[in-house]
DNA sequence: TATGAATGAGTCTTCATTCAT
DNA sequence: CATGAATGAAGACTCATTCAT
């Protein structure tokens, strides 16, 4: 029995083998397949000692996510920290980003596609996911400093680059019959066209915002 | 004869109520709630009798989708008829894209937020929610051929385009706790950000394509 | 539509319909896939239809079955008539007996192998399944009185040579990974075998009747 | 530790009672009626608790199966020790089978007649139903070896035996209806008369057996 | 004669979770 | 700290059968 030889293993942090079994089954076998009892099976252990160490499933699985985010967000300060200019760390947090969405499909449609987002309802303000959203905003902010960028609202202008590689790393990972363009140019193309159109003076682009807003929510 | 007709009358109607009792259930409660049986009890049918109807909870869960997509191409399909300039279209119909899937979230949800994509693995291509986006690459079309948009591949660029609606639209439906700004401000602004990137001569941009080139795929 | 040309079709067996696609079923798919939507399907009449002419399942399936055996009934009265020695026919018949059971094997299932036997529960006794079998017994008769076999009791002789020919055909039929002999050349040896059996001076085979039979039944 | 060997002790009684109580559903009520649900509502436990003890259905049937086998076999192993002469425990041993099936008419229904033979497909050969019939084969080889028997090929003709109690076995079992004679005496009829037709010199009864040979397969 | 609509009872199975030990 | 045993609730789906028309 393998029960044996785990006992000897030096247990100290069983709540680390748990996480990474459950992570590791999410990334084999997607988000549908993990159930308590084989992430148990998987460490060797009973499904009640998870537990012990988890309040529920939801818990579990938020911190799975937390965990992986924690590292896009490390790999963004650092990036933060050695890229030349803003403009430039900002395009290529943006990419690293989707670059990872990609690298990490499993991890990403829980914590960003999730119909019941953030699992354990925890405010998503101070997770783990907002970690890596500031290092955007700050990026965003570091370039509207530098005249990079100009809006009238770097957290909003953040957002819309949120969306936009949001949605083309969604989109890729979700809708995989579709006949998309080649990936990285894809990418880059989305990534490219957000910037720019920062780039450019916005008031140009479109000169009546007013006149449009009364159109909202006329659905339903 | 006024029998026969009455009982088509009536099955079309309880094909309706289903879909209807699907709906809600799916806008009220989300995905993963949505049980035959749960839908059975709304209707107050047995859930015997919805397979009466739909070979199975696919099926029945596409239609609901079907219907609900439908709505959203005829709507564009529409908009692409009254509107003035190719631009103008576009724009519109970005927005009533936002729109309609915030307003309907939960069929938004099934038929682009899906890891299993379009339910029955019904090839994209094909399905209802490939017309909605081909009325929005025509539309890209007819503003490349105006003038209004610079591109070297449209179907690329609606493809863009699309990455940054989803984004927006996925982001807010998902991202619930997140401190957003107004949705309309920030819907507007994603839109507009991508149309004047589209707008700007994109070269200016990004004078330096092939070198980033080098960094695809870094991860794992 | 098929439906209007099955009307056109004159109908006035329907019964005979059912009772053959209910039969083509029990061939072709075997015991287990028989539903009465399916025999419905076949016919394409409703399942409704079927219990105007068969009160349940089980009468239908009892009906199916008189039929094969009828057919089996009738061989064996035409051998009878066409043979020319009487062990000959017996011998005939028997070997008849087993090639038809595996040339059925799904009818033979419903009717000789089945836990719930007769299905109906109509007495065996005036049986369809009965009539074979009293055409063996006449051959068994006739063998007796011609001076083929020795038997104290003509009838049970023919029961125990049914046994024996059902013995290889069930086994035949349900046993499927075994590593029988040869087909055709088991199914000779065990009629060989029991004719045999019955030819000799059964006496000296085994002498002391009484003394076993204390020991029935002493199981459970 | 106490506490764990009671559990072992009530670990293992639960299973006992599961089998026991699925073997009583089987022969109470027949093959079909046996459910999960209702050998749990005997056992009163709930139906998942039996999953606890058997992977499925097919593996709890087997199961069922395979124990009472086990006992005919090692009834009749025990037979094989202490029976006289090799005729002799032939004989024997082919009317505990009959009896043994006799006794046990359900689980012999799933376990020799069930079209599915063998419940999961496991193959027979290995199977404990093929334990028993291997006894059954060194008993013929005893006998031949004796000068007992002469036949050709031993195991063919150890397959003919055990075709000839099978089917008594089983139409006793299944043909309720029929006016058999009496039990015990028809058993002995079959088990002799094979075992005559095996001591004779089989050429006698059946001279010519090439001509017939032609007429096999006549069938469809 | 024929049927469309409907259902009640049932099938196996899976899951997250708890409780006494 | 760890677990074996147990379960309630639910999942999708299928079937033979009936009833009003």
């Amino acid at each position: 029995m393998g029960t044996s030889e785990r006992r000897t293993r030096h247990r100290a942090s069983l709540r680390r083998e748990i996480l990474d079994a459950a992570s590791r089954l999410f990334v084999e076998e997607g988000y549908q397949r993990v159930t308590m009892r084989r992430i148990a099976e998987r460490i060797e252990y009973s499904p009640t000692t998870i537990y012990l160490h988890f309040k529920d499933k939801n818990e579990l699985l938020s911190a799975v996510c937390e965990e992986t985010f924690s590292q896009l967000a490390a790999r963004l300060e650092r990036l933060q920290r050695t890229s030349g200019t803003p403009l430039g760390y900002l395009r290529e947090g943006l990419r690293t980003y989707v670059d990872f969405g990609l690298a990490h499909p499993n991890q990403y449609i829980v914590t960003f596609m999730n119909p019941s987002q953030g699992l354990g309802g925890a405010p998503f303000e101070h997770s783990i996911g907002s970690r890596a959203f500031d290092t955007l905003r700050q990026g965003v902010r570091a370039c509207v400093e530098n005249g990079d960028i100009q809006t009238p609202d770097a957290d909003m202008t953040a957002q819309a680059l949120w969306a936009a590689v949001h949605g083309v790393t969604s989109l890729l990972i979700s809708t995989r019959g579709f006949p998309f363009a080649p990936q990285p140019v894809l990418i880059d193309h989305v990534i490219d066209t957000a910037l720019a159109g920062l780039k450019a003076p916005a008031a140009s682009a479109r000169p009546t915002v007013q006149p449009q807003s009364k159109e909202w929510n006329h659905f339903e």
